[in-house]
This record gives C-alpha cells, structure tokens and sequence, in this order.
DNA sequence: TAAGATTGAGGTTTCAATCTTC
DNA sequence: GAAGATTGAAACCTCAATCTTA
C-alpha cells in the first residue's frame, strides 16, 4: 500500500542514522561554542582556523586550503580572516613564489589565545564527550567517522 | 618543554576525534545539500523541517519544539517557516487549546515534495554515507553517536 | 508574571562578478 | 585563459525587545 510504503521512507534506518549524526554534531558544537563564547570571547570558528594554522607547516595556511579545511566558501574565509585580522589574532602574507596566494599565519595574541582555548576546549571535550564513551567506542567512533571524511 | 608541551596540546587526540566528526559531518551535509538544491531545488534544512513535521503526531509541530529538534532559536524558525509558507510547503494553524502556540503541518505539494527529497536523499546516503561502511559498523556508529546526543 | 511566537537590528555566509597574478 | 583572493548584493541566522495569550 501506498500508506506503508510512505511510512516506511520515513522511517528508513539510513535516514535516521545520518539524523543521528547532524544531531550528535549540532549538539556537541553548540555546547563548545557557548563555552568559548563565555570563557575567550571567541566563536568556534576562531578556533577551528587557529588550530589549522598551528597545525600546518611552518604555522602557515594559504587561504584557499584554509576554506577547504573548514568548510567555508573563498568569499567566507576572506572575511573571517578579516575580523580576525583585526582582532589582531591573525596575520596575512603574500607568497614570494606566486604572489596570487597570501598566507595566513599566527599572531603572539593568536598562540596565546589558541592555547587557553585549547585548555577550555579540552575541559568541554571531557565532560561532554569523552566521558560519555568508553576508550573503545571513542576509537571505533573515529575510525568509522574517518571513512566518512575523506572526498 | 614548553614547546614540546603546546604540540601535545594541539595534537592531542580528543581534540582531533571531534574535529574529524565536524569534518565528516560537514563534508556530509555538503554533499546532501547540492544534490536537493540541484535535483530537488530545496535547502537541507528544508528536508529536515519537512520529516520532522511527517514524523510527528497528526503530523504536526509547534514552532517551538521544531526549534529545538533543528537547532535554531525561535526567531531563526520563525523566518525559516515563513520562506517554506510562502513556497506552499507548510501551513500553521494556531492551537485552539493554547492559542499562544502554532502547529505547522504539511501542505499537499509539501508532502510530494518530502517524498521526491527523500528518494533523492536516499540515494545520496548510499552512495556516500551507508557504502563506505560496513553493516556492524553502521550500527555502532549510531549507538555511539545516540549517546552523544541527549542533553 | 511567564510562555510562545514574532520583529528589528546586526552579524556572518553564500553567490556571482571582479581584480590580480600566473 | 585560469587560479587565488576579494568585493557587492542578497540570504540566512542570532540576539534582544515586543506582542499576545495563559
């Protein structure tokens, strides 16, 4: 019938599975966000870029592998990078070899800040999610999310 | 030493664990998304208001818990049902009980419109969500995520 | 007074067009 | 012409204030 038939596209496992999914992030990310909110005064995102740039080598990104790690379209990133600029947490230099692509590097303030951002991420990180898994979940939920990732 | 310290800190693996679920999250949803908006012409979170609204008693939502179930403040669900009303995909009608509160159900084109999203939707989840995993590993990865999801 | 929803103002992101450099 | 980055316009969301009903 077409009444069940409906019901049960509903209901499909897979659809439900991947709900699962952008609820578990949608939750877990509001609760960090509110956290760096309140205790650094910086969004998430703020997080996520100085991560990436200490994390690169050299601690420099080029802005278009930056928006490709985080998500975000070219236009976006340039002005993120803008108010973080002038937030003084970041810092922009053009490539000597291709003078199309600019850097993005750390600031002083900008390690400083990544740092008690980490120590306030890491606080969150316990309390919200590892705590809730056991040391093998955790290691399969990362592995099985790893498959997920990769283009 | 300090520095040796700061790249544990960076590197430290509850930190990459989280950021590999944002990663596959929004890699996810990206890929969802430009193939509803192409072959469908909606938004995600057009679908996601459109099941939610399926999926629950009578087939009708208050604003308020559809906030809560999509994660975006009343003001932000407000307007997003205002775009859905004035494309013909959901109506409200104010409770007779408690006439603070509007209930959103589907309209008739809204209902084809879930179905077709769905079929689309479906095919996307196989192709790069339930295909790059195994059936044991699809089912862990939900019960490992379930528990990240209550508040 | 409180709860549910809406509105105005402000901030962030996307899309498409543009500018610069290769 | 193509690639990397930026800009203007528009879309979307949040926050706080407001309106309505309980």
């Amino acid at each position: 019938m077409a009444r069940v038939a409906r019901q049960t596209l509903i209901d499909d496992p897979r659809v439900t599975a991947f709900g699962i999914l952008v609820e578990a992030n949608a939750r877990l990310e509001r609760v960090m966000a509110k956290s760096l909110s309140e205790e650094v005064d910086i969004p998430l995102v703020y997080l996520e870029v100085l991560l990436r740039i200490a994390r690169s080598p050299d601690r420099q990104v080029a802005m278009g592998e930056l928006a490709a790690q985080i998500s975000l379209t070219s236009g976006g990133v340039t002005r993120l990078v803008d108010r973080m600029t002038q937030a003084d947490l970041v810092s922009r230099t053009t490539s000597s070899a291709d003078r199309r692509v600019s850097y993005l590097g750390l600031t002083t303030l900008g390690g400083a800040t990544l740092e008690r951002a980490l120590r306030v991420h890491l606080a969150d990180l316990d309390e919200h999610f590892v705590s809730r898994l056991s040391t093998q979940e955790l290691s399969s939920l990362v592995k099985i999310l790893d498959k997920l990732r990769a283009p």
